[in-house]
RNA sequence: GCCCCGGUGGUGUAGUUCGGCCAAGCAUUGUACCCUCUCGAGGUACAGACCCGGGUUCAAAUCCCGACCGGGGCACCA
């Protein structure tokens, strides 16, 4: 069995080098022996379209390839699928680069896919040559039905001369954009509708990013894919969505190309949380959340953003592994993951949410040093002065759940006794300092210039269980938090006792991770 | 419509290749208790599943057939 552990991306950014779980204590994740897989003879590959965000579905693929290609000491590729210049953006290549960078996956080689037309250019001519290509002027509605209907168009008879003569034409930028395209000789009679002469390549006269004008020809994803798993040397395909492989298998015959092993698995699917770009967009477009890093999106940056950490990733997916089965992740068995990793590097702070002004009477003047994590000594203590006849903001909630005359705890306090509450406010008294396991302890902030306004976005599902979009995705909950709140810096997960971890989003701004 | 691929507790998975060791394991979630100056972490216990219907067999989650349901493909997207 496979069993990798990567302790080294265990850190949240901005905090500094983090304590690793002790071996023992790593999960041991695994994933299935790879078939026909030898060692130091693997090659995988990454093939991200570069026309939208990076999201947490490409990071888990992205560590199943690469916890195959460490295990079986192999190579990786990050190839840029960019065939089609109206879908690919510059900013979208470096947001693959930066996220599998963040998630700790190494790739020996890089290439985009435009650094080959030539090549691919040669493969098609190759299949116009050998009577297996031709180039067919039918319009794109007139090919549907034909190829619904299992009918030949008349183009499909032309000379080999006559397709080169087109081909020719495409490439010299004679014909425009829908005028021509080449499809594969297959077979109209196919049940398989995919192998009834699909196309193979079009003209696309449009600028693209990386190589601007220099070509208005380009080809389809199933040829250009067959060709370049073949030029990188690719091994083992490794990918996510489930298609058909008919079409790339005859591609590969044709063309006499060897074969190569495929795994496919579903997609990972986040409960209320679309991962594709067609719902993704309008939520952008339209508003609904502030961009593409809004911590509510499936974006590596909207992830990271929130707190999750890389190495959370690279667990949890290692630890549901893959199949072909449908499935929807409830966020919370990765935020499970991610707590246990979070839980001992995350100090600990008092932030009072919806707070409620509470006057101590009879209290003592202290000067509390309270730790700043229960267990983890290096941590250090942080110091709060407290005034006799104390007045502190606690959170109204716990408040609103008790009657006067309870006592309660305040956390590394004291114990007092709540004697009456109004709006807003509330009277207590000072009643000793025993500690005692059956009260119910309250965090607190003391109501002086030293406390912290802070505004905390809790996130929650983009789209309801109904497939509506749901209206209270984001809460804002204001509060306080201890003076020492001051002293983090952006980027860095903390843990508010009672509230849950937060990462530290700017000045007066967090946002809560999970619970 | 046609073609692929799947269906194990609320969620995610293990087991299915070579039927018996599975009256189904693990994680998560929920509940209770223990521990702990957190509603976190850790510990213990409990709750909860083999899609349905036939068939083969001494024996089926596992093999066969048929429904049903879900996903993907049938683009001049990848």
């Amino acid at each position: 069995m496979l069993e990798e552990r990567y302790p080294e991306a265990l850190e949240a950014e901005g905090q500094k080098k983090v304590e690793r779980k002790k071996v023992e204590e790593t999960r041991e994740e695994q994933l299935p022996p790879l078939q026909g897989a030898v060692e130091g003879k693997v090659v995988l590959r990454l093939p991200p379209e570069p026309s939208g965000f990076m999201t947490i579905g490409h990071a888990m693929a992205g560590v199943i390839n690469d916890t195959y290609k460490r295990f079986y000491k192999g190579e990786l590729w990050l190839r840029f699928e960019d065939t089609n210049p109206k879908k690919v953006k510059k900013v979208y290549y470096d947001s693959f680069r930066d996220g599998y960078k963040w998630m700790g996956i190494h790739w020996e080689h890089e290439k985009s896919v435009t650094a080959d037309m030539e090549v691919l250019y040669g493969y098609a001519r190759r299949l116009i040559e050998q009577g297996q290509a031709y180039a067919c002027a039918c319009p794109a509605d007139r090919v549907k039905k034909l190829r619904f209907d299992g009918v030949p168009c008349e183009h499909r008879e032309q000379s080999v001369a006559r397709n080169l003569e087109v081909w020719e034409g495409m490439l010299s930028r004679k014909f425009k954009e829908g005028e021509w395209v080449i499809r594969l000789k297959g077979d109209m009679s196919n049940l398989d509708l995919s192998l009834r002469d699909p196309n193979l390549m079009r003209v696309i006269d449009y600028p693209h990013p990386l190589v601007g004008d220099q070509y208005v020809v380009w080809p389809i994803y199933d040829l250009e894919n067959v060709v370049e798993d073949h030029i990188c040397g690719v091994t083992h395909v490794l990918r996510s969505s489930e298609f058909h492989l008919a079409l790339q298998i005859k591609l590969r015959e044709l063309l006499g190309l060897p074969e190569v092993f495929v795994e496919q698995f579903s997609r990972f699917n986040f409960k209320g949380t679309p991962v594709s770009k067609r719902l993704l967009r309008p939520l952008v477009e339209e508003k609904m959340v502030t961009g593409w890093d809004d911590p509510r999106m499936p974006t590596i940056e909207g992830v990271r953003r929130r707190g999750i950490l890389a190495e959370a990733i690279r667990q949890f997916t290692l630890l549901v592994g893959y199949t072909k089965t449908e499935h929807t992740f409830d966020w919370s068995l990765l935020f499970a993951v991610n707590r246990k990793l979070l839980d001992p590097i995350s100090r600990r702070l008092f932030f009072v949410p919806d707070p409620v002004r509470m006057r101590v009477k009879g209290s003592p003047a202290r000067a509390v040093s309270i730790p700043f994590h229960p267990t983890q000594e290096k941590f250090g203590k942080r110091h709060i002065p407290v005034a006799a006849d104390a007045t502190l903001l606690v959170p109204s909630s716990d408040v609103t759940a008790m009657k006067p005359g309870d006592l309660f705890r305040l956390m590394d306090l004291y114990n007092a006794r709540l004697v009456s509450k109004g709006e807003g406010v509330a009277e207590a008294e000072f009643a000793g300092d025993e500690l005692r396991y059956d009260l119910k302890k309250l965090q607190w902030v003391p109501d002086d210039s030293e406390k912290k306004a802070v505004e905390v976005l809790e996130p929650h599902e983009l789209y309801k269980e109904d497939g509506s979009v749901n209206p209270d995705s984001l809460v804002v909950r204001n509060g306080f938090a201890e003076a020492s709140l001051g002293t983090l810096q952006a980027g860095e997960i903390v843990q508010f006792p009672r509230y849950g971890f937060v990462r530290v989003d700017a000045p007066g701004k967090c946002i809560l991770t999970h619970p």
